[in-house]
DNA sequence: TATCCAACCTTTTTT
DNA sequence: AGGTTGGATA
């Protein structure tokens, strides 16, 4: 088939869609391509992690023979022989790692394209981006319209959309802002008088009262009629019928006086008119204050160069649309990129479709030319979850209609068992337009189960509780829910049956018990208040309270935090601590550090995390576990409110809004119609969850289903069984867990690390911990113990560390391992072993993590390297437990090893097993 | 007994 | 807002 420069691939769950992006993106770099000319996008960080990684992976166990399928893929796209890629793949590794790479978040590169043109617009190139901040946004707003003189219309507008909270109307406002460059003329004049259709409803409203008590009919039917406001009227229910003629109350009467029925249907017409009347009243006046709060947003945002989502698209747009340069900053970006990859197109906005479009033409203008430009993006309408935020699927196939681009899809499930994808295929095949069976391709029969629970989160406890009894490791094992709510629940279920558990919040770092915790504290302690921390005490076993007198307002706040966390001994480097300390080395003061922590938005490193998986359906997109338990929703479920319908045309521009009145599509064919419309997106969006829900599991699924009000009714599902549950004997290895995690740290904004000499010695410090796991990272990354594997290794070092820590950190690392692959010691220490890295051992309800486990036919031993000699005695206990585990879990005996390296050489430290 | 209607209950997903 | 419920009415 060779190379398709112009693909687009619409890929079902578990079709090997990220294979199908990771073979692409090399398949460019064996042709000869520069890394920094091809833009990777997906939609979320995690993504773009995995798919750098899978990146680095694929190269560089290319020659391996699970990797035959990847190197074939790889062949045929580049027509170069497996041979040949083979030999020119250490060139490839090194030109990837060494290079600028752009596998970013859409939004991210939204940022870095915003911040080289920022100036032009306006805004300080060094903006930060936060979590939208409301409180004081309505504030400014207010202000801003008492200034020019609008409190008026809002208070006109309240009224009109009996809305008394200047919170709904802002929010409603918020809506428009973050589609802004999509938004319809608003209407500029009132239109018809309000009070002259008023005044003819009500002139017909008490000629038909008084028709309707003369023909005699019931108190009941008269009183329909009775003096009402006309909104009251406008809902009375007897005008869902079109004619009196359907309405047992009246239909025996209407012959007695025709003119009822008549002016019957003169009132629904004037019903109609007084709709489009209000409405246009709604928008003229929502139009008027939208130009206010749209200059509070952007004064907002250029005043304190902070920058939510919205600002985000909106200040890009202008930029890429409307600002002098917008042809400069394109010629740039298109010289620079000749390839776009897109991960997820079905959740692509329009807004930020939009802004891709100027790239996506230029790939095709210089088509005909030279050199290679080719546009690729995947997708699945099937798995299109986010439409509330604006994801339009529709994109997918319009975009390869409009750009001639052909559609492929793939058909296997690499993925899941067989009983699973045969499951989905019966759920789906007919209750999904469109769907297309997958084959299933896995050679296991897997499990699939079925189960009515009325209480579906206290089942999935019980359920999980057996897949454990079995002996499946509760790291292989995930639960997803509808809400975050109900995984808040779950977890605190899964704790009180003592099953470790990790709940995956859309919720940022903050929301963590203990990093909460640490900035409460340092609040206090900011504060001078007396200190609160029972929690923390509590959770870090502390008897007595720690001593803080060490504490100065002039502290730096990394250094307050660290200082914290040493007197809570609470690091263990735990991934998401060192997160908040690279945050909190972003900051002078501990004032500013407090208020910016407040409105930030850093993701918790949840890979790092040991337990069985607690995630929304939403969250577990794209991803995939060995067993998975879906829970049906506990509540009800919830429906739209949104007060402004949008109706898009065919440019996907916004045509016009639609006022929402409640009982409206009596009066109104087009509104009707739009409402049906939008209750089968709703459905369809109601199919896709479910479709996401039921496709993530590798081994087994369980499915805990509502007998009433199901989330799962659409697929008609009934109870059963198939397959089994595979027990897994006597393991003497735990499995090797999938992506083998590793602590990623990303630098936020352009930070400065603190000068830190006068510390030395003293503590843990900042630097220290960093320089730690860099090292550590290093020794993951190091094929195998000889010389030749190091420049490899401190490459991805390099990658993954090089803006956080300086050269000489980095080189300084380098030595320290030289030092140790020379060491005749430790190479004899691992003579004739097999070598296990990085290998999680779940031992005595807690899991540990091992640097090195060497295996010997007839003995263990357990390797750990440490950075310094700091706390020698808390290492020795921590290695003297890894023993004792292993001893235990592998039944023959084992021993360990201190392995500290240090500037001043390798030393090693034999350690005994714990009593 | 069938229908209507007011009152009542419960109400997400997130880069 | 939309669905359910229970009382009132024809």
């Amino acid at each position: 088939m060779g190379f398709q420069p112009f693909l687009a691939l619409s890929a079902s769950a578990g079709s090997g869609k990220t294979f199908s992006l990771s073979v692409r993106y090399l398949a460019l770099l064996f042709l000869g391509e520069s890394p920094s000319a091809i833009l990777a996008a997906t939609f979320t960080n995690k993504a773009a992690a995995e798919m750098r990684q899978r990146v680095v992976d694929s190269l560089r166990k290319l020659e391996e023979e699970k990797l035959q399928p990847f190197r074939r893929a790889l062949a045929e796209q580049t027509g170069l022989s497996e041979a040949e890629l083979l030999e020119r793949r250490e060139e490839v590794l090194h030109r990837f790692l060494r290079s600028a790479t752009h596998i970013v978040t859409l939004d991210s590169f939204f940022v870095s394209v915003l911040r080289a043109g920022a100036l032009e617009i306006g805004l300080e190139p060094d903006f930060t981006v936060k979590e939208e901040v409301t409180e004081d946004l309505e504030a400014s707003f207010l202000e801003e319209l008492e200034r020019r003189g609008m409190l008026g219309t809002l208070v006109e507008l309240a009224i009109q959309m009996e809305k008394r909270k200047v919170e709904g109307m802002t929010e409603s406002l918020g809506t428009l802002y973050s589609q802004d460059p999509l938004l319809p003329d608003f209407p500029a004049d009132e239109g018809e008088k309000m009070g002259k259709i008023e005044a003819e409803i009500e002139r017909l409203r008490a000629s038909l009262y008084a028709r309707v008590e003369r023909v005699g009919a019931s108190a009941s039917a008269v009183k329909n009629f009775a003096p009402m406001t006309v909104a009251e009227l406008y809902a009375k229910s007897f005008f869902n019928k079109e004619s009196l003629e359907e309405h047992s109350h009246y239909r025996k009467y209407l012959p007695k006086d025709p003119m009822i029925e008549q002016e019957y249907q003169r009132l629904r017409q004037l019903m109609g008119r007084w709709t489009r009347v209000r409405e246009r009243a709604v928008l003229r006046r929502l139009g008027q204050l939208y130009d206010h709060y749209r200059n509070t947003r952007i004064e907002r945002a250029r005043g304190s160069g902070r920058l939510d989502f919205d600002d985000l698209g909106y200040f890009a747009y202008r930029l890429l649309y409307e600002s002098l340069s917008k042809d400069l900053l394109y010629f740039r970006l298109d010289s620079r990129f000749r390839h776009i990859l897109l991960d997820e197109f079905q959740d692509t906005s329009t807004l930020q479709f939009l802004l891709l479009r100027p790239l996506i033409d230029e790939i095709f203008a210089g088509k005909g030319q030279q050199e290679i430009r080719s546009f690729f993006y995947v997708g699945d309408t099937k798995q299109s979850l986010y439409r509330f935020r604006g994801g339009v699927e529709e994109l997918f196939d319009r975009v390869a209609r409009a750009y001639g681009i052909p559609v492929e899809a793939l058909e296997y499930n690499y993925r899941s068992a067989r009983h699973i994808v045969e499951s989905v295929n019966r759920w789906f095949a007919e209750r999904m337009p469109g769907y297309r069976p997958q084959i299933p391709h896995a050679e296991a029969e897997g499990y699939v189960e079925v189960l009515e629970a009325e209480e579906p989160l206290p089942e999935a406890v019980a359920q999980a509780q057996r897949l454990i009894d079995r002996g499946i490791a509760p790291e292989r094992i995930a639960f997803l829910v509808a809400t975050n709510k109900e995984g808040k629940e779950l977890q605190e279920r899964c704790t009180g049956v003592g099953i470790p558990s990790v709940l995956q919040t859309s919720s940022s770092l903050r929301s963590l018990p203990q990093v909460a915790a640490l900035v409460r504290m340092a609040e206090h302690l900011y504060r001078g208040e007396r200190l609160d921390a029972a929690a923390l005490l509590h959770r870090s076993g502390h008897e007595t309270p720690p001593e803080l007198s060490w504490y100065r307002p002039w502290m730096a706040p990394v250094e307050v935090l660290h200082r914290l966390m040493e007197s809570y001994q609470v690091f263990d480097n735990d991934p998401n601590l060192l997160k908040l300390l690279e945050f909190a080395a972003g900051f002078e003061r501990l004032d500013e550090f407090l208020e910016e922590f407040e409105s930030s938005r850093i993701a918790v490193a949840a890979d790092t995390l040991r337990g069985a998986r607690i995630l929304t359906i939403h969250g577990s997109k794209g991803l995939e576990f060995d067993y998975v338990i879906v829970a049906d929703r506990s509540g009800r479920g919830s429906s739209e409110r949104d007060p402004l319908i949008p109706e898009y045309g065919e440019n996907l521009h916004i045509e016009r809004f639609y006022y929402r009145i409640r009982g409206r599509e009596r009066f109104d064919d087009d509104y009707a119609r739009i409402l049906e419309e939008r209750k089968a997106a709703a459905e369809k969006d109601r199919l896709n969850l479910l479709y996401v829900a039921l496709t993530r599991a590798v081994e087994g699924m369980i499915v805990l289903k509502k007998p009433e009000q199901s989330l799962f009714e659409p697929l008609e599902m009934v109870p059963f069984v198939k397959g089994e549950i595979t027990v897994q004997e006597n393991r003497e290895h735990p499995v090797e867990s999938p992506a083998a995690p590793s602590v990623v740290l990303s630098a936020y904004g352009h930070q400065e690390l603190p000068e830190n000499e006068e510390e030395e010695g003293e503590g843990l410090d900042y630097r220290a911990i960093l320089f730690g796991t860099a090292m550590h990272y290093a020794l993951e990354m190091l094929e195998s113990f000889d010389l030749g594997a190091l420049p490899q290794a401190m490459d991805a070092v390099h990658n993954r560390f090089g803006a956080l820590l300086h050269d000489e950190g980095i080189d300084e690392i380098g030595r320290r391992i030289g030092a140790l692959l020379k060491d005749r010691d430790f190479l004899a220490l691992i003579d004739g072993a097999l070598i296990r890295r990085e290998q999680p051992l779940a031992w005595q309800g807690e899991l540990l993590q091992l640097d090195l486990l060497l295996e010997f036919p007839d003995r263990a031993m357990v390797v750990d390297y440490k950075s310094s000699r700091k706390f020698a005695e808390k290492h020795r206990k921590q290695v003297g437990r890894y023993v004792r585990a292993v001893e235990e879990i592998l039944g023959r005996p084992a021993s360990g090893v201190l392995v500290y390296l240090t500037e001043s050489g390798v030393e090693m430290e034999r350690v005994r097993s714990e009593e």
